[in-house]
DNA sequence: TCGTGGATTTACCAAATGGTAAAAATTTTA
DNA sequence: TAAAATTTTTACCATTTGGTAAATCCACGA
């Protein structure tokens, strides 16, 4: 009996939640929490409503598991750079990975994105605990890879955000992309081969 | 009798008319058409729900005279570039402006985001009417400059979506902005110093 | 000041929404 | 294979939602 079960799961409540947290990606993405409705998370994944009941508390637990998924899965790649590593080679790298995490998983950059624009209301105790000092930690780093002089100085919150805000983009506004750049395939090369250009010049001290 | 009325709109129908439209840019930025409701907008504009479709033919029709206001709007800084200017000028200058736009007036940023992240549906045509041949134009004259030595080579196209990614991150990101840098004055004066100097060292052949 | 047309409220609807209880079906286990 | 446990469906329910009809209120010009 899940919900809230804390035995192991079997082999239908592994592939149901799964799929489940698929359909409800795709839904909440797109409509934001309040725009979306159970109705349309059971029939993007193939089940009734109750069975959707039957699998979580309810709706808005299923949107709290997804954007704590989210949390993990993303912050991932700013915790890998290296502090050893070489200052540019690391930021690049950085940067190159989160384009490459923009295209190739929309959906979870537009949950992101919509849980923000909201003012955060579920995830704010996230971003405090998860975010916030790892952002510390990492413009503690870039200020001082920048102090050993071997990237151009400039305000390391604002260089981090900087990125964020490019990657991010190209995933949430893949609607508006498509209207100025009609060839998809082509935009992205562009895309990732402007971001990297632009950083690099502008990181190079 | 307004609604879809032809005659001059009369004192309270102006000032009620505003009053909605203020309410419900409110409400639609923070969560989206589909996540708003007409009982909230009628709440925050100290109206009755009937009242309100008193003045507008329904919820899609405020949604829709707010997207056609807010592109007018924000079309306005980038038509301005003048091709006789100096280009770093103009180029910075339309980069300046748009991150006072985004500082001021958050709410038509989001409610842009909210509707391009939903896929656009009601947005689309406006934005291959008016803002694609725009866009186009600007990419053709910023390319002229380029040719002419004026500014580094890179892709225009990219150029102006990277612009627009970092302003629309700084209104849309309120929310994550204020866990991460938590004084407001600092952060926005830090924003604008950082996306001049960002811009001037990548525009500078 | 009084009538008239514009403005507002009251009282509703039908459909959609998040959620529940219990029966029915199916899978697992003994 | 039969009992036990799990999974799914059926049939609901209370609330919310976008919207309407008609009654009422009120501002303003004659």
């Amino acid at each position: 009996m899940p919900d809230g079960s804390q035995k192991k799961p079997s082999r239908i409540q592994k592939r149901n939640r799964r799929v489940i947290l698929d359909a409800a990606l795709e839904v909440f993405s797109r409509h934001g929490y309040r725009g979306s409705t159970l109705d349309q998370i059971a029939t993007e994944a193939g089940l009734s409503k109750p069975n959707i009941l039957y699998y979580f508390d309810g709706k808005e637990a299923i949107h709290v598991e997804l954007l704590a998924k989210l949390m993990s899965e993303w912050l991932a790649p700013l915790e890998e750079m290296d502090p050893d590593g070489d200052p540019q080679k690391e930021l690049l790298g950085y940067i190159t990975k989160k384009m490459e995490m923009s295209r190739a998983y929309p959906r979870q950059s537009r949950l992101f994105a919509n849980e923000i624009i909201q003012g955060a209301p579920r995830m704010q105790p996230h971003l405090q605990s998860g975010l916030k000092p790892l952002f510390d930690a990492k413009c503690d780093l870039i200020r001082a890879w920048m102090d050993a002089g071997k990237l151009a100085r400039m305000d390391p919150a604002h260089l981090i955000l900087s990125i964020w805000a490019i990657t991010q983009h190209y995933a949430d506004f893949e609607a508006q992309l498509q209207v100025l750049l009609p060839d998809p395939q082509t935009a992205w090369d562009g895309a990732e081969s402007h971001v990297a250009f632009m950083f690099r010049k502008l990181l190079t001290p």
